[in-house]
DNA sequence: ATAGACCTTAAAGTATGGTTTAAGTCAAGG
DNA sequence: CCTTGACTTAAACCATACTTTAAGGTCTAT
């Protein structure tokens, strides 16, 4: 008998005016309706679902999920395009995990900064003490004038 | 002498609109202006475009990174609350790089999946090979009705 | 048979994060 | 002197990804 929107939205966190709006943008493939014109989701819309939601969290364009679904509806013929669109994305990804992981050190750092300066009451404490630790940039002086973590 | 807005452009890569929009959203505190009224940036304004380029790759939102900019120029006194929004700006994102990691195991998959279906030139060859390497969820049947890669 | 819950649509509205435009100022070079 | 190029502003505009609204259909229980 198939879900109903309801039992989606449950199943998948992802809100009805969503759902509809992806079936609209032709990111899922039309819906089976009832005699009355109501949704009713198969387990391969589920998996669908699923997908779109991996592309979409790794930042791949709702405009291009759509594409990769209209390829996938169209049969083997598609299967190198959507080959190289799936390792696209796996190169992105990688890219962007190792961004976040510069980013979190950036981020461990300041945090550091922080502990400092809370223990020791201030701000200008920290950075006396703190430019040990700092990995020095070229233009940094002697005079340590540029060093600010904000 | 401070660098001029092309200077900063060049040095970071953010575009000049961008520059004006976050000094005018209070991202970054008002520039030094030479007697024409020209902005000319200091090493401590590039800092700061630093740390506003590490917390905005890393998802936080332009209004939360401005109430941390105006903390920051409102000395010692806020230096707790700087410390708590840094900790849970490191929080959220391990949390979102874990999430990718689980999204890149995924896209792997999806990758191998499409890694057979192109060696033998046909998806139903691939999904009939794929269910032995697959990890099986609770509602997959006996039947494999559930295998669907995408 | 009437209320209330739940579904439908198309269209308008919203949030975020910028970018573009129009109109003007200023300094230097021909 | 006048053009060129780089800067300034405020305001309008844009793209993306939804969300909300308005108007209506259908099922179920009282």
């Amino acid at each position: 008998m198939g879900y109903s929107i309801r039992q989606v939205v449950q199943l998948t966190g992802i809100p009805a005016s969503t759902l509809r709006f992806y079936e609209a943008k032709g990111l899922l493939a039309p819906v089976r309706r009832n005699c009355n014109g109501v949704r009713e989701y198969t387990d391969a819309d589920l998996e669908r679902l699923g997908s779109i939601t991996c592309l979409k969290n790794t930042r791949m364009p709702i405009e291009e999920i759509r594409r990769f679904m209209e390829l996938c509806g169209q049969g083997d013929g598609t299967l190198q395009k959507r080959r190289e669109m799936v390792r696209a994305q796996q190169v992105a990804l990688e890219k962007r995990i190792y961004e976040l992981q510069q980013y979190k050190e950036h981020i461990d750092r300041k945090l550091r900064y922080y502990d400092i300066a809370c223990a020791s009451g201030s701000e200008a404490e920290a950075k006396r003490r703190y430019c040990c630790e700092k990995p020095r940039a070229k233009q940094d002086t002697v005079e340590n004038k540029s060093i600010e973590i904000v």
